[in-house]
RNA sequence: GCCCCCGUGGCCAAAUUGGAUAAGGCAACGGGCUUCUAUCCCGUCGACUGCAGGUUCGAGUCCUGCCGGGGGCACCA
């Protein structure tokens, strides 16, 4: 592509020049259209080595590109403090085009920076011991949206999540349902939610609370999850690790390795060795293990399995990474392989109040209430908003309006509005003719250009948010690409097909239109929201009509 | 007290991870459109990026110290 032939061309004049290029020539589309289409600032970065001003330098290595004859390439000035600026002709985007309808939507975007690496993705990971809440939804969507981007960028995931099914939280949890069922309200620091009332009633009498409590639970939370479309290749259990043993070789390592010691009755972990600002409980006093030390076992079969870990965390459990890292490397293993993702909080509101409760059980709201409410993509999309790293406002009336200010649905439409065209231009009985028949040329208008611009750009979003653990990247250049296909639709100079439009145009507006859609439909796809035909049912057609 | 996240026009926010003149939306103001099936389109107004220093050719972005908001600091999970 464009932007490899430009860094090839630049580190050839940046020797010509006698410098040492910079490993990673910087190279960006500036924002500004008036710096041209492609900056390089390879002569601010050498110009120290160089010895002489940047715009000087900067002029001289232009000389030795434009010896070099640069395909796309219209003229290349200095500008600013020293930026070499490209402006091409619009032939390099014709270009961005046919590759975007070659690869198709299961190529757009793919990428290989993940080289087949295993990846382990652990998300979800609550106690099953309730319903998740609406809090819970944006671990799960985030988690979930991340598998995805790492698929699509070569590596190989799995997609798990860790059942915490034994311990203090169990057991307590069926006391407080066995407390219910007898018509007792459970003891201090019980459960006290409606919902343990609520089954408690469905329970049958002869059946053990902690089992039949696990299992109701546990097919609870797994309902939601696969409503949300979230399927998880892995459900390790807690259990599992304490009944094989895996958990007491785990401690053994540790003390060959001599990172345990014995204080006070209890066995400790020496972290504060390995960067935690304290040391930490593994055995209590009372022969019971803490809740890290069936986790380090965890997280150890995790790494003996994967090259990589992301975990994905609330915020309640920051204070937690520097123990599990501290122990992972405690146990030989790469803390900086353990990547620990923490998801700020999510306040719900509906027409700018604060929905604090539910309305079905006056408890905190339900992760399946917010489905109900505003559906699958809705809820998928507005997780995915903004970056984990900041708290979130969930809006589920506006989740739910139809208007532009509605995330969700204005992307969804560009799709949609894309097939109405499609279709239309199909009944009106025009064939779209072959790729390669078709000229491309026509296609000058700024608002098909700014769509082309956009869809160039997303591949190398892709890798970019990959990297960054940051689906709500793929959200935010979707959305861009969307208001490129609404302005393109909606302004009367680009209309596909009608008076005037020339049926050269028409068949290069339907090229650019499919690889729009494209576009859409891959970003969407992997963020696992629809990318539907029509916005509206069969009915509301009929009615509106 | 210590740790983590955040602080960008009146409000919600983005910023190619250190680039050029800090997106976009809401609200306000001024025009226009009624369509290839939908509540729109274009423009104007509005920002010493919380404060003070530092590093750099260049800082919203990195470093230090403050201020403000949220969360966390168990032999709970």
């Amino acid at each position: 592509m464009i932007q490899e032939e430009l860094r090839a061309a630049l580190a050839a004049a940046a020797v010509a020049e006698g410098l040492v290029a910079p490993d990673e020539i910087g190279l960006e589309q500036p924002a500004n259209r008036e710096h041209g289409d492609w900056s390089s600032n390879l002569a601010l970065a050498t110009s120290k080595q160089a010895g002489s001003n940047p715009r000087e330098l900067a002029q001289k290595l232009i000389d030795h590109l434009e010896q070099q004859g640069l395909d796309h390439v219209d003229k290349i000035d200095v500008a600013g403090p020293g930026f070499i600026n490209f402006h091409l002709r619009e032939t390099w985007l014709y270009d961005v085009l046919r590759h975007v309808v070659d690869v198709g939507v299961d190529g757009f975007g793919r990428n290989d920076l993940g080289a087949g690496r295993k990846i382990n993705v652990e998300f979800v990971s609550v106690n099953p011991t309730g319903p998740l809440h609406a809090g819970h939804g944006r671990g799960a969507v985030y988690g979930d949206a991340l598998a995805a981007l790492l698929e699509w960028s070569g590596y190989e995931v799995t997609r798990e999540t860790y059942i915490n099914d034994r311990g203090v939280q169990m057991r307590t949890y069926a006391d407080s349902l066995a407390a219910r069922k007898a018509g007792e309200v459970p003891q201090e620091g019980g459960y006290h939610g409606q919902y343990i009332i609520d089954w408690a009633n469905d329970m049958p009498d002869d059946a053990d609370p902690l089992e039949w409590g696990y299992a109701h639970a546990l097919a609870d939370q797994r309902e939601v999850l696969d409503q949300l479309g979230i399927t998880f290749d892995v459900w390790f259990s807690e259990k599992s690790l304490v009944d094989n043993g895996e958990l007491d070789a785990s401690l053994d390592r540790l003390k060959d390795r001599g990172m345990v010691f014995d204080e006070g009755g209890a066995t400790w972990l020496r972290s504060s060795d390995l960067g935690d600002d304290k040391d930490r409980v593994l055995v209590k006093t009372d022969g019971e293990y803490t809740y890290l030390t069936p986790d380090i076992a965890y997280h150890a079969n995790k790494f003996s399995r994967a090259d990589e870990l992301v975990n994905v965390w609330g915020a309640d459990h920051h204070g937690y990474v520097a123990r599990m890292k501290a122990a992972m490397a405690a146990l030989g293993n790469d803390p900086d392989m353990l990547d620990v993702q923490i998801t700020q909080m999510v306040r719900l509101m509906r027409d700018g109040e604060e929905v604090k409760l539910s309305k079905r059980s006056g408890d905190i709201v339900e992760l399946r209430e917010v489905l109900e409410e505003v559906g699958v993509d809705a809820a998928r999309f507005t997780y995915l908003l903004q970056s984990i790293d900041s708290q979130q406002t969930f809006d589920l009336a506006l989740a739910v309006s139809q208007a532009k200010d509605n995330p969700v649905f204005a992307t969804q439409y560009a799709h949609a509005r894309i097939c109405r065209v499609q279709a239309k231009v199909a009944e009106a009985g025009i064939e779209r003719l072959p790729l390669a028949d078709v000229d491309l040329s026509v296609l000058t208008h700024e608002r098909e250009i700014e769509i082309l611009r956009t869809l160039f750009s997303g591949p190398d979003l892709v890798v970019l948010a990959a990297k960054e653990r940051a689906p709500h990247r793929v959200v935010g250049w979707v959305r861009e690409l969307a208001s490129a296909v609404h302005s393109f639709y909606q302004n009367p100079d680009c209309y596909v097909m009608g008076d005037g439009v020339p049926p050269e145009l028409t068949q290069a507006r339907l090229w650019l239109i499919e690889a729009a859609r494209i576009g859409l439909a891959a970003a969407l796809g992997r963020l696992g929201v629809s990318a539907p035909d029509s916005m509206w049912s069969d009915e509301a057609e009929t009615e509106f009509a």
